[in-house]
DNA sequence: TACTGTACAAGATGGATGCTTATGTAAAGC
DNA sequence: GCTTTACATAAGCATCCATCTTGTACAGTA
């Protein structure tokens, strides 16, 4: 991973967001994310933040408003980030829904188990602070895309199908991720094996029939 | 809920376990229940137990060796509590695969929305201290009785898919039991949509045909 | 306009101290 | 087998004080 320079001066005009030089709120949340990776998030100080990120305290609050905002921004982006990775997996894949249920579930394992927030959480350092937010953050995003991408690949799906599909894979998802039974290659497996036929039915694929 | 009463002296032969009178163990762990109701866990010493349990705080120590490991033997007999209610409700429908795992699922979330445990770790009170000890020890639990179960009530299916089946419930029950979206009836109601389709697969049931 | 730097009040945090309570073990007695 | 008493160690808790952190305000600058 890249770290981001801080440029403290800025050259010209103000009018486009210039692409080389990110957003301030960006650079700040991957500043976080650095810090979170070395200290972990109770030992990290918003001064600490700021000065990751070469900019001012001042700016890391005009951004975020407070610290509990800027945890909770910094822990969506890894969700989203983890969600847009399944995502790809995803859409990789359409005709076969089973294979992009697995190759979505292995990878959405994969980046977690690399993820400073789970090694964290699961490590005990800041614990308890953070599994209620990734959890109840986890399941409202992956509520929301998952079930998005699913009415949008699987149009035949009806919403509320989709919703629980979502709903109940990000629970499986996290509980795998906090608490890994085996390798994701062969969680994804059993996850599929599980959800399989559930899928099968409300996507209407032929490919995989009632055996029996 | 009875109160157990003290029995301060054993008036007969201590040859053979007297039901009237509960082992020393099972009255010092419903003590325990009784204490994590009023005041939680964090705030219940052993010396509370041992007053509550009416024996001394020597047998406590005799009993169970240590306060983790009381706590321990605590959680594991909650967990068995609602396991065993599941249970009940599986074998009252044999026959009907999904009609079991719907009253049980349903019976389980019933109990555990009036479990002191799950109650004081979404109160947040020994949250922190408390949910990995039930995860960890319900997914074990869940792994090992419902595996069983299953097996023995179907014999059809494999040990694997036992397995798979014992521990992904246990993973949606646990997160459907700490973070609730619906009602009992409801979410068993989803989670039968979801998993039925895989049920129906692996008992070979005639009854739920491939709908599409 | 967007950011920096400084300043500041209020609250959180971190030792240091001493006191109190809890844990865990041992021994003697019924 | 259980109780009682006793005890060492450790953990908790109140208090104080210094320090750090949070969150806000404002003047300065490019």
């Amino acid at each position: 991973m890249p770290r981001i320079p801080a440029r403290r001066s800025r050259p010209v005009a103000t009018s486009d967001p210039d692409p080389v030089r990110p957003a301030v709120a960006a650079t700040i949340v991957a500043a976080v994310d650095q810090l979170v990776r070395e200290r972990g998030w109770s030992a990290t100080t918003m001064s600490d933040v700021a000065a990751a990120a070469g900019v001012s305290r001042q700016t890391v609050y005009n951004e975020f408003g407070s610290r509990p905002a800027l945890v909770r921004a910094y822990v969506l982006r890894e969700i989203e980030t983890l969600v847009a990775s399944a995502e790809e997996a995803v859409r990789a894949s359409i005709g076969d829904a089973r294979g992009a249920l697995q190759a979505a579930f292995t990878q959405f394992l994969k980046l977690a188990s690399d993820e400073p927030l789970v090694k964290v959480i699961v490590a005990d350092a800041d614990g308890g602070e953070l599994v209620t937010l990734l959890t109840q953050l986890g399941r409202s995003v992956a509520v929301e895309r998952v079930g998005a991408l699913i009415v949008e690949v699987w149009p035949q799906v009806s919403a509320r199908d989709a919703e629980l599909l979502a709903d109940s894979l990000a629970r499986l998802a996290i509980s795998h991720a906090l608490l890994p039974m085996a390798a994701p290659r062969q969680i994804a497996a059993d996850v599929t094996r599980l959800i399989g036929p559930f899928v099968d039915e409300i996507v209407g694929d032929a490919s995989s029939p009632c055996r029996r």
